[in-house]
DNA sequence: TAAGCGTGGCT
DNA sequence: TAGCCAAGCTT
């Protein structure tokens, strides 16, 4: 075993964050938390982890819940492909595995939303094989004590940290090797402001050596992010005495795929002046408007919008299965992304 | 291969 | 403040 891994693991039997699913032995429960940390934090996850287990305690509750069911309860966790893809991957394991998540790498790299770092960190954490796991805490802690000077992200850069990541894992125990790896990086290799003066290994690391901690790892430049504005129609109506409101369901894929929306559409100018022609040309909606309801703004990962809806009268409608009347008090049931769901509350 | 995919906290 | 960033995967 390396100094740098010794070190490591005795740091790590002292300093290991006490975290709700490691105290579940159980495979079924490392699954859910690694989807759900995929590029997460932990104080996010944490109430839904703990909602999600009492909900769909085991794979056979999974796969016998409804995909709606399921993006329900994801709705404010974001990247829903997440939530769909381990609902498909319970299924699977129901048919193929016996309900039990198959103990081998390349069966479980198979499964749906389960990519190179989860099989990894499933393998070595719930089956306590020996297999190296590479996220972004292992990526940083990595580039800087062994100094990786080409970008973490590249090609090249990933078949160096994979290869230290294995270089350095301790025959059985990879697992404890691995959360090490996380925790450090989660709450001493920081991306900024890291806090070297108490780290196990700050005389193994050479970025620290060099004074240049803040350059590693490398990255690549970013593009900025376009702004977009939209506009949405609220139509209300008064079904068996009481008010509902339309709403539409998104495309299975892409953005917020699967989600509830309020019929919408992305506008050049004046919101106002556009909005009939837009929601017309974008739902088959004719619609009048009646009030604006202010704004709403939302940073995406990739662009930033600015929604402006508006409460319309519903001139005429044609056929479509992805418009559906909501009862104003049943809009909770319907999971919706950020926008959406704060239009909503403005109208219960 | 690089772009697409959410949200909230931090600086 | 506006951008950066976080336990990545899919196409």
């Amino acid at each position: 075993m390396s100094r740098f891994t010794s070190r490591l693991l005795t740091w790590y039997r002292d300093n290991k964050r006490d975290l709700p699913w490691r105290g579940h032995p159980d495979s079924y429960a490392v699954w859910i938390s690694e989807i759900m940390l995929q590029q997460t934090r932990v104080e996010t996850v944490i109430p839904y982890f703990e909602k999600w287990m009492k909900r769909f305690p085991t794979v056979e509750a999974l796969a016998d819940a409804s995909e709606q069911d399921v993006l329900n309860l994801w709705e404010g966790l974001g990247y829903y492909s997440r939530a769909r893809n381990l609902q498909k991957a319970a299924k699977i394991i129901v048919e193929q595995y016996n309900g039990k998540l198959p103990r081998n790498l390349d069966a479980l790299r198979k499964l749906p939303g389960i990519g190179r770092y989860t099989a990894g960190a499933i393998a070595s954490m719930a089956f306590g094989l020996d297999e190296p796991a590479l996220d972004g805490n292992i990526r940083r802690v990595l580039a800087r004590v062994f100094d990786v000077n080409v970008p973490a992200d590249s090609p090249t850069g990933e078949k160096v940290l994979w290869g230290l990541a294995a270089k350095h894992l301790p025959n059985g125990e990879a697992g404890d090797y691995n959360q090490a790896l996380m925790d450090l990086g989660a709450t001493i290799c920081l991306p900024k402001n890291p806090r070297c003066l108490i780290c196990p290994v700050m005389k193994l690391c050479k970025a620290r050596e060099l004074g240049i901690q803040d350059q590693r790892p490398v990255v690549r430049p970013k593009k900025k992010t376009p702004h977009y504005v939209h506009a949405a129609a609220v139509i209300v109506r008064r079904i068996a005495n009481s008010p509902h409101v339309l709403l539409a369901k998104r495309p299975s894929k892409g953005l917020l795929g699967g989600m509830w929306e309020f019929p919408n559409a992305r506008v050049n100018g004046d919101p106002a002046k556009e909005l009939t022609q837009a929601i017309q040309t974008a739902t088959r909606l004719k619609v009048r408007e009646k009030e604006a309801l202010g704004t709403v703004e939302h940073a995406y990962s990739h662009f930033s919008v600015t929604v402006h809806p508006f409460r319309c009268q519903l001139v005429s409608m044609s056929e479509n299965q992805n418009l559906k009347w909501v009862r104003v008090e049943k809009l909770e049931d319907y999971p919706m992304g950020r926008i959406d769901r704060q239009i909503a509350r403005q109208l219960i």
